[in-house]
DNA sequence: CCGCCTCTTTACAACGATGTAAATCCACGT
DNA sequence: ACGTGGATTTACATCGTTGTAAAGAGGCGG
């Protein structure tokens, strides 16, 4: 069976509190006899029982991390970020996967796993601020991605909209007219979310040029696949006069559309430059190698994690925080051409 | 605080055993009873606590999932169908990357997280079947992705010889003469691991169409990302006598290869057919379009799921057992070129 | 040689849930 | 009215670990 203290403590002929102290580093234990303790912890090999260890402390080491799926690079280089940042603290992290449901969001910011989890970083698609309030009873939490207005609720986010503005003026900045974006939803449960953020930006970018919003350079899509961004630019080229230039708010969605002007003969960036968001590395090896807005995912990872930490450590004793994290704009081939090959 | 099967039987004026009755549906309980505790229980909002629950129980409901890394759209997929197939049986998953070093691969397998999980599904790189022989003091574990050579360890695999051999053979059957591998691996941890396996299958289909493996056709990677299959495929057309098809171990030395290719201004598949190997997404939207080998990955994260429920039902009663899955070829453009298109 | 302080070790209770076995209730047949 | 057997409820111990508080062991100044 499981090898347990009392175990240890019987073959180093010490109290089972001992082997804990040993085990837990505690000070006084004297160098002979923690010798002896560590000789039997190896000779059984002891393993502590996690459940036991935080059934007694109230806590587990484990945090959840929820996104909407791990299908999309984005989540699962983000995910793959933050079990790094949480190893270095010695957290384990538990991945759930909300398929952007309000429901299944819902279920996981209120405590789906009982006390099994210490904290929670949650990406949400679908629920606003307002339903996150939380209540002294709830999980620590942190929001990534997004902007809660004024929410009471750490999060971590990069500036959506200065993020697009950018984007949107690296197109105008190269001369083009007609600049069109593909990522708009209307549905209520994304009207705070991303797909706002980034709107407003384009369109802040568009005036600031002197342009109008081109209702038809607008499409709406109903997620942010590839094969969304696919379909939504044959709608754009359908049109009378179709764009010079997408904006895309994901790389998924932009690798989608470049997928489309490929097979409709189009050139880019010569007859249409696209530029997408999230800087995945699909989009360093795709053909035409991917202009994109590179959000500073390390950081956001890791000043998620510390976050949290900060937030379990301190509860309730110190207002929410918001942290913005850096972003970079990285203009490839999509919008700038080949440069310097033959 | 935390609400407490003693807090509703208080409310409830039971006992707290007959609260958890109710919590577990155990059938005698008188519906009168079972109402006033069910009321209770919504009242306070009452959620079991795990820790303890796993304590007492020596189960978790947590099985963990080790892969190399999460950046890997294969892993990441793969991540996302476990977790999918695991909440199936209210069950989590826990998730753990490795980054294919043989440490962390070891660290996982003997049980790295104290009693916290039920079981571990492993998608092994560098460690061979024997070095994880169970003890039967060791988590119940499932292996992922590789044919273990007589190790007495339960796994899901495609049968990678067979699938290579089906995509070398698809190159050779377009009338390709000088058919290159990428991912060729001779580092010791990497022996009998996929690499062997695939490439053993790619020398069988040269062997049966009467070609000897050109080894200045075979280089050596380091690893399996975008990246090396762009610098082994820049390595093969510096050859004086370059292939004309190229068979890469999986689809993101395939993305680098064809990345490579564009580079170079040559087409894909006129002057160079290139196919790959794990059918992910990527490769649907590629320019070109990816021809690629289609493991049922679905089935590989359901069966491993299954197969890992009933190894944790009955421990050592039964021997392991090896299950194979099926996998289908999948040409596309970049061996096909383009179809029916204008 | 005593008392006190520090170092070291220990016994015991507690974390929250559930299996066991025993207690209590109730309806029914005699 | 009484015994029987099933339904229902309960007290208690237990899972493995660690905090608390107290006991035991030495050492030192007075």
């Amino acid at each position: 069976m499981a090898v347990r203290l009392q175990d240890v403590a019987a073959i180093a002929e010490v109290s089972v509190k001992t082997v804990s102290n040993v085990v837990n580093d505690y000070r006084h234990v004297r160098p002979e006899t923690r010798a002896r303790v560590q000789a039997a912890l190896v000779e059984l090999d002891y393993r502590p029982n996690l459940s036991a260890r935080s059934l007694r402390q109230g806590r587990s080491g484990v945090i959840a991390l929820a996104v909407p799926t791990l299908d999309m690079p984005y989540f699962a280089e983000l995910a793959g970020s933050v079990v790094e940042a949480a190893a270095q603290r010695g957290w384990t992290v538990l991945v759930d996967q909300t398929d952007g449901l309000p429901d299944r969001e819902r279920a996981v910011a209120t405590g789906l796993r009982g006390h099994l989890i210490d904290g929670l970083i949650l990406s949400p698609v679908a629920l606003e601020g307002v339903e996150l309030q939380r209540t002294q009873e709830d999980v620590p939490l942190v929001l990534l991605g997004e902007k809660i207005a004024g929410g009471p609720v750490d999060h971590v986010a990069v500036d959506n909209e200065a993020a697009a503005r950018a984007a949107t003026t690296h197109l105008l900045d190269l001369g083009r007219r007609r600049v069109a974006a593909i990522g708009y939803q209307s549905s209520a449960d994304a009207a705070s979310g991303v797909a706002a953020l980034r709107r407003r930006g384009y369109e802040a970018a568009l005036a600031a040029a002197g342009h109008d919003v081109d209702a038809s350079l607008t499409p709406e899509v109903p997620g942010y696949l590839r094969s969304d961004g696919a379909e939504a630019m044959s709608a754009l080229l359908g049109l009378p006069w179709p764009p010079d230039a997408v904006f895309c708010f994901n790389d998924l969605l932009a690798l989608g559309a470049l997928r489309t002007l490929a097979d409709r003969g189009l050139r880019v960036p010569d007859d249409v430059a696209v530029i997408g968001f999230d800087d995945v590395e699909d989009g360093r090896y795709s053909v035409p190698r991917l202009s994109t807005v590179a959000p500073a995912k390390e950081s956001i990872a890791s000043d998620a994690v510390d976050m949290l930490a900060d937030r379990i450590a301190r509860r309730d004793q110190v207002a929410a925080r918001e942290i913005r994290v850096g972003f970079d704009l990285v203009p490839r081939e999509s919008t700038l051409g080949r440069t310097g090959q033959p």
